[in-house]
DNA sequence: TGCCAGGTAAACA
DNA sequence: TGTTTACATGGC
């Protein structure tokens, strides 16, 4: 990771990868409008980090194409903190998947009928993650079986219920719930929010085993192995293979975890091979093993055929 | 207005 | 080990 102050613009300057493109990622990341996490004003991404018991609010932006920039909004002699410096550095490389080399992926798939003019289509486009693990799980908790709509309203409640957040010109910024807050929650302030009774459970356990220290992203990733992590985490109530996938795609970050059951990579993939019908599991599978080591990137390139 | 939604646990055969 | 069902509610 590569990364400095720059004194003269006042502002973090993190060198770019090739290929990487800014306009594809912050589409993504404006695919919805109810999104409370982060906030996109033209091209500034607005976000609240906690960083070691602070809130810090930074803006990225990427005027040229060899740097993102990030301002540190509220903290005025931030240029005076190498940690808080490193700390917001390594949360937007991990976010934007900064240390990624795309061109195996590209090699391997750019022939491919299904996937070649999709990458092409998205070229640069970085798989944006989910750095803190609790959050991440949240996401995939919140987001089984119900449209992506509600699951952004479900989530907003949420973090307006329970997160911290900071004013800053008229502006509310809002960042994500701690594990300790929801581990003492009981059930009841969950339904209260239309979540069901299981998710309600399933999110207070998982907050509970991330509070305790027993569930850490070091920890899974010591694991070593895809299988041993998912293994790991299907082993809690609540998360099933998809969600552990998913969580192994956006937050501990292999680019072979893949999401088999999901509804949006069926309709992509039925919208993108033309299909009446959402392909057979057994279909996606074989497809899949043209994709092997890059199953999670294929996946998210596939989504974005459909917002 | 019925079917669908970025599934999972638990029951059942 | 593999299949079926309850969960629960909003979006379109």
């Amino acid at each position: 990771m590569h990364f400095q102050w720059d004194d003269h613009a006042d502002c973090l300057i993190v060198q770019l990868p090739e290929p990487f493109s800014y306009e594809h990622n912050l589409d993504y990341l404006s695919r919805s409008t109810n999104e409370c996490l982060f906030h996109v004003d033209n091209l500034d991404i607005y976000k609240l980090l906690r960083i070691v018991d602070k809130d810090v609010l930074i803006a990225v932006n990427s005027a040229d194409s060899a740097a993102m920039r990030i301002r540190i909004i509220n903290i005025e002699d931030a240029a005076q903190q190498p940690e808080l410096l490193r700390a917001v550095a390594e949360y937007v490389w991990e976010w934007f998947d900064l240390g990624r080399d795309l061109m195996p992926f590209y090699d391997l798939v750019q022939r491919d009928p299904l996937l070649g003019p999709v990458v092409q289509r998205f070229h640069g486009l970085r798989l944006m993650g989910i750095p803190d693990l609790f959050e991440a799980l949240s996401w995939g908790i919140i987001g089984q079986q119900i449209n992506l709509t509600f699951a952004y309203t479900l989530k907003r409640r949420l973090v307006e219920a329970f997160g911290t957040s900071l004013v800053w010109e008229g502006r509310t910024y809002w960042s994500f719930p701690s594990p300790e807050t929801i581990a003492l929650l009981s059930p009841d302030a969950l339904t209260a929010l239309q979540f069901t009774g299981k998710k309600a459970e399933y999110l207070i356990g998982v907050a509970a085993l991330i509070a305790e220290g027993q569930l850490t992203k070091e920890r899974l990733l010591a694991l070593g192995s895809i299988q041993a992590m998912e293994k790991e985490l299907v082993r809690i109530r609540g998360i099933g293979p998809w969600t552990a996938n998913y969580v192994l795609m956006r937050c501990l970050r292999d680019p072979a975890a893949f999401p088999l059951a999901d509804v949006g990579l069926h309709n992509a993939l039925k919208h993108v091979m033309g299909l009446d019908d959402k392909p057979s599991l057994d279909t996606i599978t074989q497809l899949a093993a043209k994709w092997a080591g890059w199953e999670a990137y294929a996946t998210f390139y596939l989504w974005r055929v459909l917002y």
